[in-house]
DNA sequence: ATTTTATTATTAACATGTTATGTAAATTGA
DNA sequence: TCAATTTACATAACATGTTAATAATAAAAT
């Protein structure tokens, strides 16, 4: 039987971002028990992980590559900062921007745990299959890109 | 030129989780706003839908439905109790069980805002493409499946 | 019947999501 | 130059996500 699309409301538990957010939920199980055991929220790996691969980024650019808001950010580099996992400086260029990288300590600990999150996503790909994840990715890119570009129309 | 699977972390502005989580919040901002003008939170909104397809539910039932844990939506309902939108009754055959059902001006609110709501997914479908749209709740339900199945394993 | 265990729900505590507001520094424009 | 605007960041306030602890009731076990 088919959805009924375009009639009404879709049975909810199925709608659209109930299943964007329950394959996101089911993903993140697999990874989570890793980072409690360093008690590391998704979101500090997240920064972690941004400054790794790229250090000395400012806070606004570092919202833009984790998807996270400003206020968010704000409250986790002071608490890395505060577990000596990164360390906050100040741009010389512009005295707004404060310029944040990963201390040692900071990076010791994203090589601990890289290699749990690296071999749970291959588990992953290899339960799913190669195909079907690279067939996702493309869907939700172009679902992603067909919404903003209505957004763009709504919005003028 | 082809990712880099297998290997190690994917670029990570590209990771599993973070294009779920992108294109999840792409959806939403498409809904948010109506909510916003009715002071609903998307959680909220979640709530009265699973209500309105049917009354009477328990809260463990509701959170199962709205994929909420129990203590968010013991402060929702809390919330949405206040304004008089839901009202909580106690179950005869078990005295732990709180009974959940809309009141008229949560039945009126679900009325008020569902057109919209339906609209706005249309547009979507509509952008997107219906097979296109179809295909992507399937890959998601077999991606669930498939991590599901082997967190079983792992957990014996 | 009484102890044990499981279930339902709440609360606490802390991190994050989200909008609004504030502040300082940079940029733009007249 | 200097007033107006924009940008970068922080904080406030409230809702939600998440784990742990607690209380009350129900069900199971002995």
């Amino acid at each position: 039987m088919v959805a009924t699309a375009g009639k009404e409301l879709r049975g909810f538990s199925r709608s659209l971002p109930m299943a964007l957010l329950r394959a996101r939920e089911a993903v993140m199980k697999k990874f989570i028990p890793s980072l409690r055991e360093n008690d590391l929220s998704s979101q500090q790996w997240r920064v972690i992980r941004a400054l790794n691969e790229e250090q000395g980024l400012d806070i606004t650019e570092l919202g833009d590559r984790c998807f996270l808001l400003m206020p968010s950010l704000s409250r986790i580099i002071r608490n890395l900062e505060k577990r000596i996992l990164v360390t906050r400086s100040h741009s010389e260029a512009d005295n707004r921007r404060s310029v944040i990288s990963l201390t040692l300590a900071g990076e010791k600990l994203f090589k601990k745990i890289a290699p749990a999150s690296v071999e749970r996503y291959n588990l992953i790909t290899e339960k799913f299959g190669y195909g079907k994840l690279e067939l996702l990715y493309e869907l939700l890119d172009e679902l992603i890109e067909k919404i903003d570009e209505d957004q763009a129309v709504n919005t003028r």
